[in-house]
DNA sequence: TTGAAAGCGCTAACAT
DNA sequence: ATGTTAGCGCTTTCAA
């Protein structure tokens, strides 16, 4: 393995300093530096496969141009979606990102983010947070910048947010289901650990009382299929009069909508399921799902740029950004028709 | 914005040099510092809120235990897949890596390979590789450690490669549909650039023929589900006479069996339809797919361990992994009748 | 067991 | 417009 290239290297080469080398290759100082120079410079380090050690100029500049991105699970398309709404608008900016995962542990977490204020990332997105988090806290303690992406803390005026308007998206749901003729909701409830499981719910008890229909809550202990499985098993247990599902979030609904089917029921027929977030695949399952689109995409963009803003001008204050959903209607909604007046 | 705690300030607040509080704080030498000193340096550490700056060690130690890991589209789960398997099992090492996104276009891949070079990555791990691959030809050319995860390149023997065993893979499915009865089959073949789309083909052709069922084709031009629609149309217009579908991965399958129902086909009666890959939420289609089950995270995880191995001992003999994917049977087959036969 | 000093590759005062 | 020099924070010889 031979040795790489340095700028003593291509400043040897030509007999001159390696300053007027940096200079030529540094977009901001070549201006300094005459024409001929640089293009001869620049000719060089071609010549001899320089490649600048960034790692080095980190070093000297006190500057990384690296933001770290901590994700519960990878393997939720949810995260996938934040990972690259989040890079695409960094890298533009020149910046790299370290991804950490969680696994949905907060010590876990806490841990990563040493790792990466060691690899002196500037600044942290954080899409794991839950209402209690330690890992946050830890960034806070640290005083290093951060960006609270998808998932908010309780004390929410600490950090930036960017976060989807659950409230907004859950009016949109019970609205939709209200002008289906459905009088009776139940909403499957995600965990109340998480700010989402929580917006939702509160959300939805809001609205259904102000709107006037009936709305019934069943607790689930994760946002996964299989919950929404085992929440479907509990409501049929239960015998619950309502005529529609309202699932904390996509995941759910598919688990919803396969035991029911599983047991014999017909969708969207006996019973309407919404789901919530409007991820990868939620247009291919059957019926397909109508659900609430959120752009976890853009959400990390805006967080992206909050976080850079930060970065170039620390100190200013905590912004909270609430994106809108949007309703997507599809097949596993329908018109609610009274048993009374089914023959 | 106070200033971050570096090695000196914990020496000059014990009145000890900077080379033993490096030494007492590195596991490496702490073999060669007295008992006392070592709890000293760590106490102090934390309680001045000591964070090692890794950037500073990677120079001095022109080590940066991170790695690079390429892929075409972290949207698709596959990938993020990919990057988990890889990823755990380099951070159990201490690595951590940068996540490139290709778009699938290699001059972009080349140019993100560039700026890994340039952040001191010890070595490449690339998903998006195409047959013919600029980006892993400037590898190979860089002499960087490197290896192919998932799709390899045309000349395989220049790099490490870890891939599904596309050939028993496909072998799997045919002998699946032909148990079923099935004795004219068609397959969506994926684009002929991708190693994945010109093995499953080439294995396709040659089994059929081997056992004496019919094989037709259809060529596609992606791996995704607008593809698979776009493909049954054409199939339909054909007016082929195959009884089942093989496509080239479960996208494109999820598109065919969408659009054989749209059509008013019932499935899995009227055609069997297989995937390829078991990717996340191919068992929450309806009917759930039968298909060829891949462990990308194991791909991965192999990868990784190969990458390590390159790394630390480079030079050996370029190795070649192929693990063995294995049929998952859901509802998307089923027992062929033959037309003649339904009354 | 500890300290002094050099140096990883780069950039940025400061000088010319 | 270019060169000289110092230093980013760490590790590691070399010396004691």
């Amino acid at each position: 393995m031979k040795k790489r290239v340095r700028i003593k290297d291509v400043a040897d080469y030509l007999g001159i300093s390696t300053s007027t080398v940096s200079r030529a290759l540094n977009p901001n100082t070549t201006s300094k530096i005459s024409e001929e120079v640089i293009t001869e410079v620049r000719e060089t380090a071609i010549k001899l496969g320089y490649i600048a050690d960034f790692t080095a100029a980190c070093l000297r500049k006190q500057k990384t141009y690296t933001v770290g991105i901590v994700v519960p699970d990878i393997l939720n398309p949810l995260f996938p979606a934040i990972i690259k709404g989040a890079q695409d608008y960094l890298s533009q900016s020149g910046y790299v990102t370290f991804i950490a995962s969680s696994n949905n542990n907060q010590s876990l977490a806490a841990n990563e983010i040493q790792k990466l204020i060691a690899r002196k990332v500037e600044g942290i997105i954080i899409a794991s947070a839950f209402l209690k988090d330690k890992s946050v806290q830890f960034c806070i303690k640290q005083n290093i910048p951060l960006v609270l992406v998808n998932r908010s803390i309780q004390n929410e005026h600490l950090t930036h947010r960017v976060l989807n308007d659950d409230a907004y998206g859950m009016q949109l749901s019970i609205d939709h289901l209200q002008q289906l003729g459905h009088r009776h909701l139940i909403h499957f409830a995600g965990p109340q650990t998480i700010s989402q499981g929580k917006e939702r719910l509160e959300a939805f008890l809001a609205y259904c009382q102000k709107k006037g229909v009936e709305g019934e809550v069943l607790q689930l202990d994760a946002f996964n299929v299989e919950a929404g499985v085992k929440g479907t098993d509990a409501f049929l247990k239960r015998g619950s009069k309502a005529s529609a599902v309202l699932a904390a979030n996509d995941l759910i609904a598919m688990g919803v909508i396969q035991r029911l089917q599983q047991k014999g029921y017909h969708l969207p027929e006996d019973y309407s399921v919404m789901g919530f977030n409007g991820m990868f695949l939620s247009d291919m399952v059957h019926p397909s799902l109508t659900t609430v689109t959120v752009s976890h995409q853009q959400l990390a963009e805006q967080a992206a740029r909050l976080l850079l803003q930060e970065v170039e001008n620390p100190g200013g204050p905590k912004q909270t950004l609430l994106l809108s959903p949007k309703l997507t209607i599809r097949n596993s909604t329908a018109t609610h028709i009274p048993k009374i007046l089914q023959n």
